[in-house]
DNA sequence: AAGATTGTTGCTTA
DNA sequence: TTAAGCAACAATCT
């Protein structure tokens, strides 16, 4: 499930390996895996080059040599960009370089997708995101103006790209434990002292994820076909049923959240 | 063999 | 008008 820190640590991979190297070829397996036009999109990429590539959200947006045209990319649950590997049954379109090398998008489920979209596509896209929780400017401040009102509960809240960017299931889960808030808790009946400790766990969380290469738990792989080192962290995704690292007494329960499984230390949580 | 897995969209409801 | 909640999408694993 790449989030923020899964896709921020393939950009940095790609930046490194295929900024500006010649498209001499486009091979697009599953037609599905493109949305939009098609033709435009093949047409608009062939002979091109990829200037520099940009994360927000988790999207990715490539800038592109010889058009003012972007490439979007969204991997959604299982999609994989990885450069120098091999096909395999689960790649949806291939890059091929003018140097040889070749970058390969993968998509077990079929939800990913590439997109040519213009400047005016890409700012409306762009504009529906809320802020970028490890930017200096996403303040406690922020944070609380944008808790002010909401009746809904605090994961549901995380998980709204439109509040917050970034955050999906495994660090929706793992910043409210490192809070000690239950993740079904109102926003309305959090304490001053609560929602400052979930804004520095968002930072905390994110950022400690990002430094390790994100969480390689399903599909995620890095550009360079490596796993991230986030996962031997987790404190509670993935752990149901075992025994809480922090009380060591309660066992990790897991209830459902708008569809989401959730986990959770009902006793370290409040 | 049904149910769980999850990011986002789009619809319905309040 | 806006927010909240949920089904749908897809393929695989348990």
């Amino acid at each position: 499930m790449p989030e923020l820190p899964e896709v921020e640590t393939i950009k940095k991979g790609l930046n490194k390996k295929i900024l500006n190297k010649k498209i001499a070829d486009i091979v697009v397996l599953k037609n599905k895996s493109i949305k939009g036009n098609k033709k435009e999109f093949t047409k608009t990429l062939k002979g091109n080059a990829i200037k520099k590539i940009e994360r927000r959200a988790k999207l990715f947006i490539c800038a592109l040599q010889k058009s003012d045209k972007f490439l979007l990319i969204h991997l959604k649950m299982t999609g994989q960009l990885v450069y120098n590997g091999e096909k395999n049954k689960h790649t949806r379109v291939i890059f091929k370089f003018s140097d040889g090398s070749k970058l390969f998008f993968n998509d077990l489920r079929l939800f990913g997708y590439l997109k040519i979209v213009d400047i005016e596509e890409k700012n409306k896209i762009l504009e529906k995101f809320g802020p970028e929780p490890l930017l200096p400017s996403f303040t406690l401040k922020k944070f609380q103006k944008i808790l002010k009102g909401r009746k809904t509960n605090i994961k549901t809240l995380l998980l709204n790209q439109s509040l917050i960017a970034g955050i999906g299931n495994i660090y929706a889960d793992e910043i409210v434990f490192e809070a000690s808030v239950r993740p079904d808790r109102k926003i309305q009946t959090l304490e001053y002292k609560e929602i400052k400790k979930i804004w520095r766990s968002i930072k905390k969380v994110l950022a400690k994820a990002v430094k390790q290469e994100g969480t390689s738990i399903g599909d995620y792989i890095k550009a360079d076909g490596m796993e991230g080192n986030f996962a031997k962290f987790l404190k509670v995704y993935g752990k149901s049923g075992e025994i809480c690292p922090a009380c060591k007494k309660e066992k990790i329960k897991t209830i459902k959240i708008i569809g989401r499984g959730t986990r959770f230390c009902s006793k370290c949580q409040k």
